[in-house]
DNA sequence: CGGACTATTGATTTGCGTCAAAGATTGTGG
DNA sequence: CCACAATCTTTGACGCAAATCAATAGTCCG
């Protein structure tokens, strides 16, 4: 179990200061943080469903999803989280799953016990309240969500992901017109309910239009302003607001 | 601004205590909590979108909604709350707003000041992570709607929302097989992601097929077992897990 | 070099939306 | 207490966006 200062912690800080408040000693307090580093294939479940989680994790590397089924075995995803992102920071509050956790490209993540981020919250008010701004962001992503799944077709759709990826994958500060982002069409179907198939047609439709192209895990921003309207993108949500 | 114990704060607690331990001491001093009432009548946009808000509001009677607008002017509801929820706990730490809020029937709901709500939480770590667990708890239902919308049928979706109110209005305790939700085939299509048109004709095979009747904002479940499986509904999301 | 994903495209089907119109219910003012 | 308006419910006919089914290429990797 590594002690020391971690770059992993660092960038989980980073996202903390986005939208909080921290002075050096909590800062301090969360890099010192005991955890466990653990290195995952692609699509590989973790976080079990149903189960009792007793750690929280904490993408150092990687991309993770959240996601469900339906008794038809579809899966749908509703969240996807990046580098910096803590997935399941809820389950140090609230132990019981809400659906299961997987990578959807090689990950390394860190290990947080649930007790060491609670004396954290116990021991620094402030953290207790950057976690929760946190979670509450979380939130704002998932109503998002609701909005991107239920009232848009799927062009839309796919541009609001692309938009919203861009700008969280830009750390808060603008968007991306060139970035990473390694899901396949199928996974991009799970994301925003539709199938492989329409995604692909959908993805062709953006290109011809010269406002995105998605290729090989990469998004190449064409016409940012085309592509928010496309997608009826507002950042608003995005950002954390108690600074 | 009336500061005395009331009835309509005791049933907030009553929902902490179904997911958090609170001393009596604690309890004592949410119910103390100073508010202002205010009586709202149907279909009432408060909470104004874009606006930072500067109180929370809980309610104590009624039934209310938020929601969004795609840019096509349709709405999208992506929560409900009723008697004894506090629709915007979260916007005392991130006051951004995200989405509006509305009445769906007459209601009476307190308003408490934000500085309020911090102080007790800032006072009192009990209440500070039962307000967090609370949040966590509407994700974990916004988690399932997005399920809901996404991945399951016009019928699904209909039988998924009426076992998750059955539940909910229940308190926490089993379900209720005859109980008020009062909304109009419109608002259920806000809230499904349907029009009202396919929402009626859904309802009608719901009702056919002797599963559940509704009727004049009433909900009857006919077959709550055959309700849950036409639904996939598991009731796991909706419970606290603190206590 | 072969097997397993992944992407692409066409043909066809279908669940839900749209449009329209007729009842039923509720509310309101005279 | 009735008349009339407004809203809500119900049903039919038709259209369309996305699903489904199916087949062919790429592409990656052992």
């Amino acid at each position: 179990m590594a002690t020391s200062i971690n770059a992993g912690l660092q960038s989980f800080v980073d996202r903390l200061l986005r939208h909080s408040r921290l002075s050096e000693v909590e800062q301090a307090a969360i890099l010192t943080l005991p955890f466990r580093k653990l290195t995952l294939r692609a699509n590989q479940d973790f976080g079990r469903i149903g189960e009792r989680a007793k750690h929280c994790c904490f993408v150092e590397d990687g991309l993770i999803a959240r996601f469900g089924h339906n008794c038809d075995g579809e899966r749908q995803i509703t969240a996807l989280h990046i580098h910096g992102d803590m997935p399941d920071l809820h389950s140090a509050i609230r132990p019981a799953g809400i659906g299961g956790l997987t990578t959807l490209v090689p990950a390394t993540i860190l290990q947080v016990a649930h007790a060491e981020v609670l004396r954290l919250a116990f021991n620094y008010p402030a953290i207790a309240e950057a976690f929760w701004r946190d979670c509450l962001l979380d939130a704002a992503v998932l109503m998002d969500w609701i909005m991107n799944v239920g009232r848009r077709n799927a062009r839309a759709r796919l541009a609001h992901l692309f938009c919203e990826m861009s700008a969280r994958y830009a750390g808060g500060q603008g968007h991306l017109d060139n970035f990473r982002f390694p899901v396949t069409q199928q996974q991009l179907g799970d994301i925003t309910a539709l199938t492989s198939v329409h995604v692909n047609r959908s993805l062709r439709t953006l290109r011809e239009e010269e406002l995105v192209t998605f290729q090989n895990g990469r998004v190449i921003v064409s016409s940012w302003a085309e592509l928010v309207r496309a997608g009826e993108f507002d950042a608003a949500y995005l950002t954390g607001d108690g600074v």
